[in-house]
DNA sequence: ACGGACATGTAATCGGTTACATGATTAC
DNA sequence: GTAATCATGTAACCGATTACATGTCCGT
């Protein structure tokens, strides 16, 4: 449930539309907690009826201001302070390595060596939003720096480990099957 | 879809029953790809129907043995080396961090020194696990040894990074909100 | 006048989780 | 005999994705 709270989060700061609300998701959530429109309607529509957020305004075209309620506040707070964040692994990535004895040791190294390709993108990607985020002194940059830096020590790590693994199994795959000597 | 190629991966080293296959996934795959009983007797009863299996053998209390066959290998190669791994992030972990200026700034510590703690667990139980397994010296020890790394890897840098950020709101805070004085 | 952005909603489908349900065989 | 393990299946529900559907307002 944590769309729920990821919203919650957002309305904290400034009541918000459906609309507000997407392309903040899109811009800076989406490396986090990537949501999509119906999604995110239908979990506004939840929350006013569980009286978290209450319609605070409506504008032109339809448009529906949405802020927290007190009771919304006390749920995020007690989400944010008393709920252990669950970790759930599922990389799909990490589990072709698991089957990476299918595919000869060339295919596998080409494998890893793409993926340290991908997470050299990946660093590279988070080094520019770093440098555009840093301007703002807001809360948003404050703690949305933390995570951005989460970003560039896990794209590292990830290039590293690809590289490191790719020798591996040149390694094995030296020793085991030597090429045609003999 | 990677269940399925979980499945295929598994069936390509030896043919083995649901029952079998759920037990690996309890002890090698539960880090990389969890899977519950019924999600997992349901993709298999697919995958029959896709003919990417075939039942080999039945046995005692109705259980049916399951080889791959040749779609399935052809399947299951194509995945490894032709489909581009989606990297899903979504880390309620991280999502609170964005929030983490709802609450004062002690709170906000308490909360990463506490991811800290959690991390440096997950990497004892990672270390605990790759001297257990490095006994072996067949393919899925030398796979799963590349994973094993990654999860080394990846829990000692966000123990890293949660120290590193509690420093951060200890630095911000400490300007921002000098104690009392004055 | 018209195109683009604003704005909200619904329906179908999918993958995953929890819980329920049942029964056979084996080891003690 | 009986408990543990082996063994398979179904149903309800939930959160997420994709696609469809509709309409309004604003700037040029």
């Amino acid at each position: 449930m944590s769309l729920r709270h990821a919203l919650l989060g957002l309305l904290a700061r400034n009541p918000a539309s459906g609309y507000d609300l997407l392309k903040i998701f899109e811009i800076s959530l989406a490396n986090v907690w990537p949501a999509t429109q119906s999604q995110l309607y239908a979990e506004l529509g939840r929350l006013a009826d569980a009286e978290l957020v209450t319609v605070a305004a409506e504008g032109p075209r339809g448009r529906k201001e949405y802020a927290i309620s007190d009771a919304g506040l006390a749920e995020l707070h007690h989400w944010l302070t008393a709920v252990e964040p669950r970790k759930i692994v599922r990389s799909d990535m990490l589990l072709r390595v698991f089957f990476l004895g299918q595919v000869d040791s060339e295919q596998a190294r080409a494998y890893l060596r793409r993926q340290a390709e991908i997470s050299a993108e990946e660093h590279e990607k988070w080094e520019a939003l770093t440098e555009f985020v840093a301007e703002g002194e807001d809360d948003l940059s404050v703690f949305g720096l933390l995570s951005l830096e989460w970003g560039l020590r896990f794209s590292a790590m990830q290039r590293e480990w690809a590289e490191w693994a790719e020798g591996e199994i040149e390694r094995s795959s030296g020793t085991d099957a030597p090429p045609a000597a003999r």
